[in-house]
DNA sequence: TTAATAAATGACAAAAAGGTCATTTAATAA
DNA sequence: TTATTAAATGACCTTTTTGTCATTTATTAA
């Protein structure tokens, strides 16, 4: 479905939230080993993370990755598309740049229904929302 | 959605279909023109589809690429399995290897019957029908 | 004020996806 | 039976994605 990059910011944040949830400010390499990722790429991902806004970071001993629980959480929908654009929302089934709601594909119409759905369940859910479901992926 | 060889296989079946509708046999040059897709590469992913029994392909004067007639069109969920296996009818959101209904992420049920409906929507639907819907793209 | 800790930074490398090309093989028609 | 046509084949190249590493910068606590 998604790229690895985005899969991997995913469940970071997940498990950053689920325990800045618990007091705690997970390291990069907690984070890597809880969420199955490589670590150095882990670092790069979240990195980027923090300077686009989705992540705080904290230097030194102490430190580690939180989330500002001030502001609402973000949805699912924001994050993947921050990672990875929107390809995934907007493409055609067969790759046609022209394909759309004036000259649509034969699949367009109920391709574009499909992916509605999607974007709407992605949105929906937040990063507050999965975390306080899943508890740190255990 | 798909990735790039996908989508060229799928626009070049549609194609091939349609003019053998027509009683023609379009070569590499005329698909890969008529599908704006890369002539070398298209000539590959025909190449592959050919040793995957979903095209005919005749050599000479004369010749080009064809859909055996007589068998039932393949459906488009064949060729994308086919041609980029079941990943993206089957990999978790969250990319996490033991996300199942047994062992479900948060959002496996929800993201599953999108899933199925994707799945459903591309079975019903053939290189036949769709030829028949598109006439080859004009 | 220094030792320890941990993120930031940027260069690099491996693997996969996407794409090109020259040559060979096969078919057909003149 | 040869010239022409068109697919088959395989090597190669480019770009993107995925992943690694060494070094630097910043923070904290002793």
């Amino acid at each position: 479905m998604f790229n690895k990059e985005t899969e991997y910011a995913l469940r970071s944040m997940v498990y950053i939230q689920a325990q800045n949830l618990k007091g705690r400010k997970p390291g990069v390499d907690e984070i890597a080993r809880a969420t199955e990722a490589p670590r150095h790429f882990t670092a790069k991902i979240l990195h980027r993370l923090v300077r686009g806004g989705f992540l705080l970071s904290a230097k030194g001993k102490g430190g580690g990755f939180h989330i500002d629980q001030e502001k609402p959480s973000v949805n699912i929908y924001d994050v993947v598309t921050a990672v990875e654009g929107q390809k995934i929302f907007s493409g055609c089934v067969f790759g046609l740049k022209n394909c759309s709601n004036e000259s649509p594909c034969p699949l367009h119409n109920r391709y574009k229904s499909i992916r509605e759905s999607l974007g709407e369940l992605l949105s929906n859910e937040t990063i507050l929302s999965l975390a306080q479901k899943y508890q740190a992926y255990q």
